[in-house]
DNA sequence: ACAAAAGTGTTCTTCGTACACCCATGA
DNA sequence: TCATGGGTGTACGAAGAACACTTTTGT
């Protein structure tokens, strides 16, 4: 017995920063093809393609050729999560820093607006992937996915705050993430109204895990 | 185009306490089919299966009809990965607690021996499955899937020592996992040649997330 | 009496957290 | 000169880590 493996991908990212007029807070967005109950992204999965492989396709089809990150979520396979064929859907998480636009027919949504459900199972797939990069910020760099080249601490803050939805102590969060080493400052300026700001890069382009230490 | 999904399953244990003349340490075990190369319990998925319940038919061939805890790991889906049909794996994790003897033809194996490779890519699945019982058991309750009901606090740190393979302060042990709350005595005892020791269970058989915390 | 594992506290250091003001720039 | 965000330090409490001896039982 053969079954269709599908291959669908959560794009996220975070609003863009100041689109001109916005208020304050940036939230978390993922792109969502524009019908009618709106749809992840996600396609077949090809005769001799490796998941990752087609999951770069697919994000390809929506315009998005180089994702700063992308990993495997988890697996849906329930026998009545899609009428029609049976479909095994491998879900993967990408990360892609602002701006970026996608191709026509696709459209940013914020993550957690779940006014409009979207079809099959996928908002529970949204779910997963959100929780993976809520728990990942803890314990790995991940943060660099969702962010350019170069930034700002309170840019980095921002990520933090909009992933975890809370806010955080500007002084604790940046003794804590200098703590960490894996940051370096590019010795660039960002100027503005205001006072400039050091542009900051990870050491490392590569996802970092940390050791943990809750339990031992 | 369509693929075969097969669901395999790493069953994990730890060598039993004292098998008389043991020497002392207990290590993590896995279940493996006993041919040439080895490798892991696993079968296609049926027709009106979920994915986990096709884990819990897989399990069930090899006798384990009441695993304390499975979970889905992750899948594996290279072109190349196993000669003839394509096939995508999604990979599950069971948690059982000895003494089980499992049916003939299957036996357990030292996780960590990497004499004789296992089949295809089973020992890369083999290893995410032993990555992700490692963190799992600094951030939750996931040490209930390895117990029996009730144990003892020197149970309960063999195997934190054995998954983690590394030796734990008693007292600190003891200290930090009173504190997380997770554990009630049954006001039983362990009796041996020495000292009666206090059996505990955790308070909730089902699997409990911590609030991590590393990174604010 | 001896062997074997159970059980228990203190000190020190590290880390998390709460908290408020001055600075550099562009307009 | 004013508005805007950038940047900094301290004091307190909680949690982690190092560390050794006494207790209770079976043989």
């Amino acid at each position: 017995m053969t079954v269709r493996v599908h291959v669908d991908v959560v794009v996220l990212s975070l609003s863009p920063a100041s689109d001109e007029g916005s208020g304050d807070a940036r939230v978390v967005q993922t792109l969502l093809r524009d019908v009618d109950p709106p749809r992840l992204p996600g396609d077949v999965l090809g005769e001799a393609e490796d998941l990752d492989e087609a999951a770069r396709r697919v994000m390809g089809e929506v315009g998005l050729h180089e994702p700063r990150h992308v990993e495997q979520v988890a697996s849906f396979g329930a026998p009545d999560r899609m009428p029609g064929r049976r479909t095994v859907s491998v879900t993967h998480l990408a990360l892609v820093p602002r701006p970026f636009v996608p191709s026509d027919g696709w459209c940013w949504r914020p993550a957690t607006d779940r006014a409009t459900p979207l079809a099959w199972d996928h908002d529970r797939i949204l779910d997963a992937a959100l929780d993976r990069v809520r728990s990942k910020l803890s314990y790995s760099n991940i943060a660099y996915g969702l962010l350019p080249e170069e930034f700002t601490m309170s840019e980095l803050q921002e990520v933090y705050e909009a992933v975890l939805g809370m806010t955080l102590d500007k002084r604790n969060f940046r003794k804590k993430v200098r703590g960490l080493g894996l940051l370096e400052e590019t010795g660039g300026m960002r100027r503005g109204s205001h006072r400039p700001a050091a542009l900051h890069r990870f050491a490392s382009p590569e996802l970092v895990l940390l050791d943990e230490g809750p339990l031992v």
